[in-house]
DNA sequence: GTCTATATTCGGATAGAC
DNA sequence: GTCTATCCGAATATAGAC
C-alpha cells in the first residue's frame, strides 16, 4: 500500500514535471517551436514516458489547457464568492490577473496569449470556456442589479476587462517595464467610470 | 520598353499573388500548419518563383507583415491629418479598426491576432512598431494638451484602444455575430469617458 | 511503465531543364 | 525567371529491451 502510494505519487510528479517543461517552451518559444524531444529534455524524462502518459506532443498541450481553465475558473469562482457586487467581483478580477501576470506569468500567457486554435484545431474559442462566461456573467448580474449601465453586454464585458487584457499583453512582449499591480489602481479607476453607474469608493476626482 | 513595363508588371502580379495566398492561408490556418506547398497551390504559382521573388516561407510573411504594417501607419497617417483632437483622432481610429475588420480581415486578423514573434524570431514586439507608437502618440498630445485626464500614458492607451481591440478579437473569434460598426458608438462613448476631460459630443446621458 | 533505438512521414530547400 | 523533380534534415511516433 505504501508502495502503491510512492508509486501514485511518482507517477503524478512525472505528469507534473511533463506539463511543466511543456508549459515553460510553450510559452517561451511557442507549440511549434517545441519538439517532443525538447519536452522530454527539459522534463528530464524519456519520450516513452510522454507517450505513456498523454499520448503525444498535442495531447500534453490539451492536457495542460484543460488544467490551467481548471484554475482559472477555480480563481473566478473563489472571487465571485468572496465579494458581492459586481464591481467588487471585476476589480478583483483585474487584480488576480494582474498579480498572476507576475507570479505565474507563464499560465497566464498560455492561457491569454497563446493562439490555441491552430493546435488544437477542434478546441471552441477560448472566450467560450467557462471561465471567461462566468467573467460575462458578473457583468450581466451587474446589469441586472442597476449597478453597471445599461448597455449591449459585449461592449461592457471589453470596456471592463478590456483595458486590463490590453496591459497584460503589454507587459507581457515587454512594453511595460513596471510589475502591472503598480497599475490596478489608476487603472480600475478609469475602467469603472466608463461602466459603472455607482462611482467607485476611490473616485475622488 | 512596353515588354518590359509589362514583364515588370507581371512580376509585381506575382509577388502580390504568392502574398495574397499567404496572407489567406496564414490567417486561415496558421503560420506553421501552412506549408511552402499549400503556398504554392493557392498561388498558382511555382515553388521557385517563391524562392526566386523571396527566398524561403518565413521570407515570405516577414514580406507581408512589413506591407500590411505599411498599409496600417498610412491609414493612422491619415487620420492624424484628417482630424484635429486627440478624440477625433483616436475615435476615427476605432471606426477604421472596425470596419476592416468587416471588410479586410485577414489583414486585421494578420496584423493585430498573430503572433508573429514565433515565426519572425528576431522581430521586435508589434506594439513597438510604427503605426503602435503613433496612436500612443495621439494619446500623450491629447494629454499634453488637456484633452485626456493627465494619467499614465500606458493605461491611457490601453484605456482608449483596449476595449476596441478586444471586441475585435472576440468578433475575429466568432463571438461577436454582429458587424463591428455597429458598436462604434456605443463603445466610443463609453471608451472616451474613461479617459476625457472633455466630453463626447454625442455623450448626452 | 520507463527507456533507447529505429522507422516513417513531412516540409523546407535546391538543382537543373526550359 | 519559372517550373518540376529530387534531396535532406527534422520531428513525430513506434517497437522492443529492461
Amino acid at each position: 500500500m505504501r508502495a502503491n502510494r510512492n508509486k501514485a505519487a511518482r507517477n503524478q510528479l512525472i505528469r507534473d514535471d511533463i506539463l511543466g517543461a511543456a508549459l515553460h517552451l510553450y510559452t517561451r518559444d511557442g507549440y511549434f517551436n517545441t519538439s517532443i524531444h525538447d519536452i522530454q529534455r527539459e522534463a528530464g524524462v524519456s519520450i516513452g514516458s510522454i507517450y505513456n502518459n498523454f499520448g503525444g506532443k498535442e495531447a500534453v498541450a490539451r492536457a495542460l489547457y484543460g488544467q490551467l481553465l481548471d484554475q482559472m475558473e477555480e480563481v473566478v469562482d473563489g472571487i465571485s464568492q468572496a465579494h458581492k457586487t459586481a464591481h467588487d467581483r471585476c476589480r478583483a478580477v483585474v487584480e488576480a490577473l494582474f498579480e498572476m501576470t507576475e507570479n505565474e506569468r507563464e499560465m497566464v500567457g498560455f492561457i491569454l496569449n497563446a493562439k490555441h486554435r491552430e493546435f488544437l484545431p477542434d478546441e471552441p474559442p477560448i472566450c467560450s470556456s467557462r471561465p471567461f462566461v462566468k467573467l460575462r456573467d458578473m457583468i450581466q448580474t451587474g446589469i441586472e442589479a442597476g449597478e453597471i449601465r445599461p448597455m449591449d453586454p459585449w461592449v461592457a464585458a471589453a470596456c471592463t476587462f478590456g483595458p486590463a487584457l490590453r496591459m497584460i499583453q503589454l507587459r507581457l512582449d515587454g512594453m511595460i517595464t513596471s510589475p502591472l499591480p503598480d497599475y490596478v489602481a489608476e487603472l480600475w479607476l478609469h475602467s469603472w467610470r466608463t461602466v459603472g453607474l455607482v462611482s467607485s469608493p476611490e473616485d475622488v476626482s
